[in-house]
DNA sequence: TAGATTGTTAATCGATTAACAATC
DNA sequence: TAGATTGTTAATCGATTAACAATC
């Protein structure tokens, strides 16, 4: 019975369907995964156990045992995970290298901060391109990327095919752009805007980022503390 | 037996107290919440029953009813929930008008993104100073808040109380600037390093955004799309 | 072989949803 | 009063942890 559904599997879903239904909790745990394993790695460290790995990320043993079988059998039992091996399967998952297209949308201070970062790159994904509606940008270049004027976005994505976009524009404009850029065929929006965008996920796929919300908790933490110190 | 224990809580726990043990999850969502109030107040909309508000947060009426009742009852039976006062008894929650004083520590691309955001006012957040070390930064001003030396810091924070630091540094200081701040009487630490800090939790709150690895998470959907529509 | 450690199943824990009694 | 909708308990669901057999 278990040897027929091992099987099953095998044949019947391979590479990307094996990760068919992979829960969104062990997704989001994924690029800590790649961050820790980068760290070994610039140790030399060459093997590593999920009991010690369990350690450094504080977490238990199982969990990243449970993870990382998610995906495939990546240790090898009497020794553990081999950290080069599993670095490469985690990035092989996580798409660096995939060689990922992106433009940023906005050429603002948020805008500018992101193309300088080192994050992109560090990531294996490509900025392409800014774009802008203000004349005092457009066709000035910021990290070595050029701001284009927004009426250029059509023209430019059907040169060059553009995969994500990031988002660092006004909230009232998110939804129209975000449209647009659907149209455009671009299939993942890095959402920095604050605005929970309504698209159809079988279009596209949204990961947002709420700063203002990442900020609140902390202050209810902050507030919450305070108030408990001053009951004592 | 009920009502007794429901007068032991009157009693013993109050304010504060009784959002000892809300769970992490509940309290992640409170700032959605906040989110949509406001709009609705925008909208004019003074009363909102929980099975309104779930459609259009894309929630169960349920969770809402729960996560609102963690804090007390903020509704009324038949009628719902006045918006008005829903959203007051939220701000509350979050310390919006509690007047935290935050400091930026970096005045690099993002801190300098940051404090130009109407992020800080919109939450009752006063950013009163920002710190670098570089002295072609320092004495100026970014979005009329002065950068000043770092060597100031302990100087600053024994005249004005600082609550929170928002760390826009590099990680590889992040750690000792982390605990110098501790030193500081600083008790949350909004932590943009990329860096995950050990410090003692019941010193000081850390709220991490860690920027790439959610960029990581729209990267891996995208992959998983392309791989999966191949083999359709 | 013996020891170690994974892969995987079973048990536990917590979070979400459903149901309904309380009550406005 | 009847209708509506909350507050709250009970049922369900999913995620985490523990245990252990498989196996290197």
């Amino acid at each position: 019975m278990r040897s027929e559904y091992a099987n099953n599997k095998e044949t019947l879903f391979h590479g990307a369907e094996e990760r068919a239904n992979v829960s969104a909790a062990v997704i989001r745990r994924l690029p800590r995964y790649f961050r820790y394993l980068r760290e070994l790695i610039r140790q030399g460290k060459m093997r590593i156990s999920s009991n010690e790995l369990a350690k450094m990320m504080n977490v238990t043993a199982s969990q990243i045992r449970q993870d990382l079988n998610c995906f495939g059998g990546f240790g090898q039992q009497g020794y553990g995970y081999n950290v080069n091996y599993l670095y490469a399967r985690i990035c092989d998952l996580l798409g660096v290298g995939a060689g990922i297209h992106a433009i940023i949308i906005g050429a603002g201070d948020l805008g500018r901060a992101l193309v300088r970062a080192p994050m992109f790159e560090k990531r294996g994904v490509d900025i392409v391109s800014m774009f802008d509606v203000d004349p005092a940008l457009i066709g000035r270049s910021v990290g070595g990327v050029k701001i284009r004027d927004m009426k250029e976005l059509e023209d430019f994505c059907a040169e060059i095919p553009v995969d994500m976009a990031v988002l660092t524009l006004p909230k009232e404009v998110a939804h129209e752009v975000s449209e647009r850029l659907t149209k455009c065929g671009i299939r993942g929006l890095w959402n920095f805007t604050g605005k929970d965008l309504a698209l159809d996920p079988a279009q596209v796929t949204v990961e947002n980022v709420h700063l203002g919300d990442s900020l609140m908790i902390l202050n209810y933490k902050l507030c919450q503390k305070q108030t408990d110190s001053e009951a004592l």
